[in-house]
RNA sequence: CGGGCUAUAGCGCAGUUUGGUAGCGCGUUCGUCUGGGGGACGAGAGGUCGCAGGUUCGAAUCCUGCUAGCCCGACCA
């Protein structure tokens, strides 16, 4: 993309209503424009990621076995009577009337919807395990919306729902989310540690939330730094293997780590006390299981292997799409602005010509520009003509991990810069090797 | 929902106390000079002062009502 063709409206000062570091710079970095309170425009830039985390999103559920479907926003207040929520979920939940005067609700989750399309298709045991998610804006109408993207009203949501014959079953399908989350956060640059969590309003016992670490975090966390060390890696994963799934949990699970909620101040303290550390952290995800507590309300029976009729057993999971985007930014900024992982980074490279107009500085940009489309790296080519600073200080702050400077300088030696938005660092290299370079750090991604 | 506060140009703000017909910085437009960290000079454009009503010769300014937004708390992914 050329820059003097992208919708990018940065601002150079920020704005008065965000107060915490990722409102700010999302403000800044032109990728949100507020509609109403916690209702926000995504503009180009911040859409950009939002996909790509919605991407990767899929792709873990994919591979988990998980099956991707739309359920709409509005739904019909009848099936939240039959479950008993439509009372219990208070004021959070956005009440509207169509023309007949028939309640609807903007929906805040889907237990309900999803356990009726289950009991209505699904009635033997044989098609079951069945996991289906979609990844869709809900509306929860907060007293108080805050901090952006953070705590908005309106929010995207990966919410996921598995359907099993008994609890063991059940378990694994637990067990494959965790796997699968941990997964999704790691490919996303990010540390999210799974920590025991209370129920909340879903109900169930067996739950646990993901939380980044940041500053601005909502939580208080207790945790013991060893599981800060645990990592996926390139460890394949095969989510049919109940066993693999189970040791994977358990080597997250076993270091401490809960959040204010669930804190149990004697068991922390058989805690090293040097690994015993104390943090705020950043909700994005939760999985639960919860038995049958939809499926006795809502009647959602399949028939077993002997031959009789039971309630099925579910769970449900989220991961907190639209937040992710302002917690990944919290956990990953500097004063100059965001510092996209690569993974989620809205282009991979950015390209600043020197000297717009310059016969020479253009010819190279073009040729830079063009190759490195060929090649995937989805560059931002800045061709405005800006001076110097102003680009960097642009390139700064939408935050993309990569810079390729293209100047007169150094073309008289024929090279290029390549600098590393996080750490700084800069190299001088000939734009044939700068763009493998890149090639080679993207690879992998 | 309780407490506090704000609303003036695209953004950040002053002006309101003491009523006299709106200003600064950034951005933006045009021109010239510039050209490796938000450059300089010159010339412009841009505002029913949140909305409605009232007081007054006259209201951004005083009064009443409303709306929207922000902060603290409770709540929350």
């Amino acid at each position: 993309m050329r820059m003097s063709r992208y919708f990018l409206p940065i601002l150079k000062e920020t704005p008065a209503e965000a107060q915490i570091v990722s409102h700010r710079l999302m403000l800044r970095a032109g990728m949100i424009r507020q509609a109403a309170a916690g209702i926000y425009s995504w503009l180009p830039l911040g859409f950009k990621v939002l996909r790509r985390l919605e991407d990767i999103v899929h792709q873990e559920q994919i591979r988990a076995g998980h099956n991707p479907m739309l359920m709409p926003t509005l739904q019909s207040a009848d099936l939240w009577r039959e479950s008993g929520r439509y009372d219990d979920y208070g004021e959070e939940m956005l009440r509207i009337k169509d023309r007949h005067g028939r309640d609807l609700l903007y929906g805040p989750t889907n237990e309900e919807l999803i356990t009726d399309i289950f009991r209505n298709n699904v009635h033997s045991y044989k098609d079951l395990p069945l996991t289906l998610y979609h990844i869709q804006w809900k509306f929860r109408d907060e007293i108080r919306p805050r901090f952006g993207v953070m705590r908005g009203r309106e929010f995207f949501m990966k919410d996921g729902y598995n359907f099993d014959v008994d609890k063991p079953s059940a378990i694994q399908a637990y067990n494959r989310h965790m796997v699968s989350y941990l997964r999704t956060y790691e490919r996303m640059g990010l540390k999210a540690i799974p920590m025991r969590a209370a129920s909340g309003p879903i109900g169930g016992d067996n739950t646990h939330e993901f939380l980044v670490l940041a500053d601005t975090g909502e939580s208080e966390v207790f945790y013991d730094s060893a599981i800060l060390d645990l990592k996926l890696g390139d460890r394949t994963v095969d989510y049919d293997d109940w066993g693999q799934c189970e040791s994977i949990v358990t080597e997250w699970t076993t270091p401490y780590a809960r959040t204010d909620e669930t804190h149990d101040q004697a068991v922390f303290e058989n805690v090293p006390e040097e690994r015993r550390k104390t943090s705020r952290g950043i909700e994005v995800g939760q999985i639960f299981y919860f038995g049958t507590k939809y499926s006795d309300a809502m009647n959602a029976k399949v028939v077993t292997q002997d031959g009789d009729r039971v309630p099925v057993h579910m769970g449900s999971h989220g991961i907190g799409v639209s937040r992710l985007v302002g917690a990944i930014i919290e956990a990953s900024h500097d004063d100059n602005g965001i510092i996209w992982p690569e993974a989620v980074a809205p282009f991979r490279v950015g390209i600043v010509n020197l000297k717009q107009g310059d016969e020479e500085a253009d010819g190279a940009c073009d040729g830079l520009y063009k190759a490195a489309m060929a090649l995937g790296l989805d560059p931002l080519y800045d061709d405005r003509s800006e001076r110097a600073g102003a680009k960097f200080a642009t390139m700064d702050l939408i935050g993309l991990p990569w810079r390729i400077t293209v100047g007169p300088r150094g073309l008289k030696n024929g090279v290029v810069e390549l600098t590393c938005r996080k750490t700084g660092e800069s190299e001088e290299l000939t734009p044939e090797l700068a763009l493998q370079r890149l090639s080679e750090i993207y690879a992998g991604i």
